[in-house]
DNA sequence: GTCTATATAATGATAGAC
DNA sequence: GTCTATCATTATATAGAC
C-alpha cells in the first residue's frame, strides 16, 4: 500500500476538510473562498481540486458525511427496552455525539440553502431517517401509555430543536459539564413527554 | 409634509428592506449582492446607497429592527399574574410573533456571524433582554413551588429554542393551524418546567 | 433620487509546467 | 500532487450627469 513519493492525498484530504468546516462553520459557506480554504492548510487554491470537483460537492461532501457519522453511531448506540429507557438513551446519545460536534451541527444547519436541489434532498433524507427513529420512540410510549403527548410529531421536532440548541451555548470551559447537561436536559424531555407525570402518579 | 417631485424615499425604504429579508434569509447574506437587492425592487445597485451606508449597516439595521418590534410586541403583550399565567402568555406570544415572520426569524439567527463585533454586540444584548425576560419567570414559578427546574437559565434557553424552531417547519397551509400550534406547544411547554406534574398531584 | 459608468478587488475554476 | 499564471465573472462602492 505504499504510495508514490510526494503524494498525500490520504492526508491532506482530510486535512482540507477540517479546515473547510471550520471556515464554513465561522463565516458561511458563501463567504469562504476556495483561496481561504487553500490558505489554512498551506496549498494553492487550485490544489484544492485534486480533492473536490467544485465548491458544492466539498460542501455536500461535508454534511453527508456528518449525518452518516449521526446514523451509524446511532445505529451502535440504541438499545432495547420500554420507550422510557430508550428515550433516555436517545437523549444522552444526541447530546454526546453533537456536543464536540459545534462546528457540523452549525454547517448541516445554516448551510441547507446553499445545497443544490438534489444535494438538498440527499440531506433531507438522512436527516428524516433520524426524526423517525426518534418519532418511533415517541409513538410507542403513547400507545404503551408511558407518554402523554399530544402530537408525536411535533413533539419530535421540539424535542430535537431542543436538544440540538444546546451546540448554540455551551462551551467545553463553561459552567456545566457534559454529564450535567445530559441530566438537566433529560429532566426536561422526561417532563415534556409526560413520562414525569405518570412516574409520580404510579408512585403514590 | 409635502414630498419633492420623484421623491419616493418613504415607499422605496420599506421595499428595498423587504426585498432584502426576503432574499438574504433566501439565500445568505454573502450570497446576496447589492445588485440582486436592487433588481427585485427594480433599481439600479447605485441607489440602493441612498438608503443604506453600506451592505452591512443593512444587514444590522434589518435584524436591529427585528429584535426592536420583537421587545416592543412583548412589553405589550406581557400580563400580570403567577409564573404559570405569565409564562402561558410568554409561549402564546413568542409563537404568534414569529409564526407570521420566518423570514426575521432565520435571518436573525443565522446571520450574526455576519455581523460586525460591534453590531453582533448590539444583537446579542437585545436578544438578551428577551431571555431575561422569560427567565424571570421560570425563577418565580421556581421560588412559588409551582416549577420544578434544575436549572432555570439553561430552561430558558431549552423553550426558546424548541419555540423558536417551530419557524423551521411550519407552513401557513400545513396540517396544523395556529391555535393548535400553541396548543400543542403550551403543553409542551407547561409539562417542561414540571408545572403539570404539580397540577396532576395537587388535583389528588 | 436614480441613472450610467467605472474603479478596484476578489471570486471559482482551469491550463500547463514540474 | 502542487505550483504559477490566468480567464472570465462578479462583487462593493463611488462619481457625476440629469
Amino acid at each position: 500500500m505504499a504510495r508514490k513519493t510526494g503524494s498525500h492525498s490520504d492526508i491532506t484530504g482530510p486535512r482540507v476538510r477540517d479546515a473547510a468546516i471550520s471556515l464554513i462553520a465561522e463565516k458561511g459557506f458563501a463567504a469562504v473562498s476556495m483561496r481561504q480554504i487553500a490558505a489554512a492548510v498551506d496549498m494553492q487554491a487550485g490544489a484544492l481540486y485534486n480533492y473536490t470537483a467544485d465548491k458544492q460537492s466539498l460542501l455536500f461532501d461535508l454534511m453527508r458525511t456528518h449525518m452518516e457519522e449521526l446514523l451509524e453511531a446511532r445505529a451502535e448506540a440504541a438499545v432495547t427496552g420500554d420507550a422510557l429507557t430508550r428515550l433516555e438513551a436517545f437523549t444522552r446519545f444526541h447530546i454526546r455525539f453533537h456536543l464536540p460536534r459545534s462546528r457540523e451541527v452549525f454547517l448541516s444547519y445554516m448551510e441547507l440553502r446553499n445545497l443544490t436541489p438534489e444535494n438538498f434532498a440527499g440531506i433531507e433524507r438522512l436527516r428524516k431517517v433520524y426524526e423517525d427513529d426518534l418519532e418511533a420512540i415517541l409513538i410507542d410510549g403513547q400507545r404503551a401509555g408511558v407518554f402523554k403527548i399530544a402530537d408525536t410529531k411535533i413533539a419530535t421536532l421540539a424535542l430535537i430543536a431542543m436538544l440540538t440548541g444546546i451546540s448554540n451555548w455551551y462551551r467545553p470551559d463553561g459552567r456545566l459539564s457534559i454529564d450535567r447537561i445530559e441530566e438537566i436536559y433529560w429532566a426536561l424531555v422526561q417532563n415534556a413527554v409526560g413520562a414525569a407525570e405518570i412516574a409520580a402518579t404510579a408512585a403514590e
